[in-house]
RNA sequence: CGCGGUGUGGAGCAGCUAGGUAGCUCGUCGGGCUCAUAACCCGAAGGUCGUUGGUUCAAAUCCAGCCGCCGCAA
């Protein structure tokens, strides 16, 4: 078949690597435009753009396929390969239904969820912030609502107690070139059995804003804990902000401390709002590495007491 | 030229503001204590203080450039 792939971050490139290695034809990538990131804003090109140019693919970087004058010529491209199939994986755009519409197998999308369930932009880090046990992917036939088109393909797999975002993530992107290779086999056999979602039992995954990061030492150990896994906590210690990567749910409980003091100052351990304890086990104090807790108290006493806020 | 932090034995840090014997916690190695230990005691090894140049009798410390790592913001 004839394919153009849609995607822009790390997440899409198995997806990506799928396509390019197997017998299809990648006509044309589409990604994000680059955009002036980091220190010094620098120009970073999106991990499939990075990815696409690997296997020598052309790369499109239209703002909008949706209007102006980017839409209207990513529009005469796409009409000019006539593919046999559009896959969007974490592309960042809408596509009008002129696109969906285009491919006589129209628009597969690779979604990091098992929907109906945390259809949305930021599914992975939504199943952790709600401490599910359990996620997935799914690919479906794109219809015009958001994540609403009928289910091809789906793979489920457990989340650890303690898995962050960042492993679940990269768990995800791979299981989502494995269920695109397997999606791909059924279109070309024919032997796909398109699932209607049952919307009664969706729910959404809305962008995640910076404050989310923000712990807050009143809410359960639980919430805490997931926060961290979820979207990377961070909290003001002695005015410096102090990024937490990974933590666990200690059995103590302390009921007589404040909020947010540090328990045990030997393993980093503060209390939360249920009495319960979380305990840090991978920080990074603002403008140093990333570290172990171990590492980080070898340099930093913490006094027995102090709080984190 | 977006704002800012940081680079010191294997790890994490102090020392730098007021230049002049390289320090702390941990790890490693050797020995001891112990039924035993991640516990305790004694001892040892290990650093051209990111790099280049400058100031100085003397630079980890002051000045300039370069390189690396990172936080914020976008």
């Amino acid at each position: 078949m004839k394919i153009v792939f849609m995607g822009t971050p790390e997440f899409a490139v198995p997806c990506l690597r799928t396509l390019a290695e197997s017998s299809h034809e990648v006509a044309a990538v589409f990604t994000q435009p680059d955009k002036p990131k980091g220190r010094g804003y620098k120009m970073i090109p999106t991990p499939v753009k990075a990815a696409a140019e690997e296997y020598g693919l052309p790369v499109y970087q239209p703002l909008s396929l949706r209007k102006g004058e980017d839409a209207e010529q990513s529009m005469k491209i796409l009409n000019d390969i006539a593919p046999d199939l559009i896959v969007v994986t974490a592309y960042g755009q809408i596509l009008p239904k002129e696109i969906l519409d285009l491919p006589q197998h129209g628009c597969i999308n690779i979604h990091a969820s098992l929907l109906p369930k945390y259809r949305g932009a930021a599914p992975i880090n939504w199943v952790l912030l709600n401490g599910e046990t359990e996620t997935g992917v799914t690919s479906m036939q794109m219809s015009e609502g958001l994540d609403t088109g009928d289910m091809l393909i789906r793979k489920s797999t457990e989340i650890g107690k303690n898995e962050t975002y960042e492993e679940l993530y990269a768990r995800l992107s791979v299981m989502g070139g494995e269920v695109l290779a397997e999606t791909l086999e059924a279109v070309e056999n024919r032997t796909l059995s398109p699932i209607k979602q049952d919307d009664s039992l969706s729910c959404y995954s809305p962008m995640i804003r910076k404050e989310m990061s923000a712990l807050d030492f009143g809410k359960t150990a639980a919430e805490v804990h997931n926060t961290i896994r979820g979207v990377t906590g961070f909290a003001m210690l002695e005015g410096k902000r102090l990024k937490v990567f990974r933590s666990e749910i200690s059995d103590n409980i302390a009921p007589d401390a404040a909020d947010g003091e540090i328990v045990d100052a030997k393993r980093f351990s503060v209390k939360c709002g249920d009495g319960r304890l979380v305990t840090f086990l991978e920080v990074q104090p603002e403008g140093k590495k990333r570290m172990g807790t171990e590492d980080f108290l070898r340099g930093n006493k913490l006094e027995k007491g102090a709080k984190l806020n």
